[in-house]
DNA sequence: GACAATATGTACCGATCTGTACATCTTGGG
DNA sequence: CCCAAGATGTACAGATCGGTACATATTGTC
């Protein structure tokens, strides 16, 4: 199998775990939805679990890139980024796709802190709150590895609250706690 | 069946369910570990979605009644019960049992938002918004809605990090930003 | 002891699950 | 055109899934 169709792999399959879970999607399914072989699929990935892993993997990095560039646009200063976040947090939470986190969902399926999945999505958001803490510590702010941990937690709960009531003001109440925290922390 | 074979079923199920997930959880595995058999399961419940949503009722009426009676414990005047319920929900982390919020599970494998499953998760978060818009309104902070919306993001987002990394810090960073947020709103 | 109510145990249904085997097909390069 | 590499399709294995059927056992009351 060529590397391209690992990729395009991995990529669907990400699309189809997001939409409908780890637990509730059978390998079925996914040949079905994404018209790759079963036999394919076994030639890259050891197991279905593997396979989980890489699309966790692809969407850290995917995130992050995305997240990344689109705060990035949204504000200059690293104060100003900082709640920018939340705006970007807004825009994704509005997206019609838009269906929790695929990290808080495979930590929620594999609940086991040393399971391969539930590591993925633990590393996935150690890189956000350094993004958080890393813009903190540019912007000045006291104590900045607590603020990042204070902001990414605000993205959590915003992200939860979003999950379960549908589309509400979780990313501008989020926002509201940001900016507070962060004038107490300047 | 007798309503007490009705409740040790929904409260064994409770346990069990929330260790070990829904989906992964099969009805075999509930006639193993709890002694009572799928006969008497399926004469009480038409379905084992049908059991789920009674498990998660059972365990939003102890929540709330154990949380509230420990926060009450904790502090005497509304303002600090606010904070006193961080306290509580830093016990619940250090807990040998403690494995995220079944409600956050819930709604992460039940996604769409008008399935029972999903819209017992939230009622549950509306009636711990609530709670907290009680307290902010009776502490006399401005905007105690907001508050309380931002308060029980707090938590969300603390129980999110605390499940994703183990036990750390997690209630102790939400309740000083909790502590910000309420001297801003006094 | 009898009997009704309640509960259990076992087998089974059709479906789905993950993963394997292997024959066959497709593609691309020489 | 040939051939190797890559991919597919189908059948299958053993297990598990949610749920049903029904014979049997247990329990409690009279």
């Amino acid at each position: 199998m060529t590397a391209s169709k690992r990729d395009e792999l991995v990529e669907k399959a990400l699309e189809i775990f997001y939409r409908g879970g780890f637990h509730a999607t059978g390998m079925d399914k996914l040949v079905a939805e994404t018209k790759i072989s079963k036999t394919s699929m076994y030639k890259h990935f050891r197991s279905k679990e593997d396979l989980i892993v890489a699309t966790l993997k692809l969407r850290d990095e995917q995130f992050r890139t995305q997240f990344f560039q689109r705060v990035s646009e949204l504000a200059d200063s690293p104060e100003g980024q900082l709640l920018a976040a939340f705006d970007a947090l807004d825009e994704w939470f509005h997206d019609d796709n838009f269906k929790s986190c695929m990290f808080i969902k495979a930590s929620s399926e594999y609940q086991d802190i040393n399971h391969p999945i539930h590591v993925v999505a633990a590393d996935h958001k150690r890189h956000l709150a350094g993004f958080f803490s890393g813009l903190a510590a540019k912007a000045g702010l006291r104590n900045p590895e607590d603020i990042g941990r204070q902001l990414l937690m605000l993205v959590e709960g915003a992200i939860v609250i979003a999950h379960l009531h549908g589309i509400d003001n979780a990313a501008s109440d989020a926002k509201k706690t940001a900016e507070i925290l962060i004038k107490a922390a300047s």
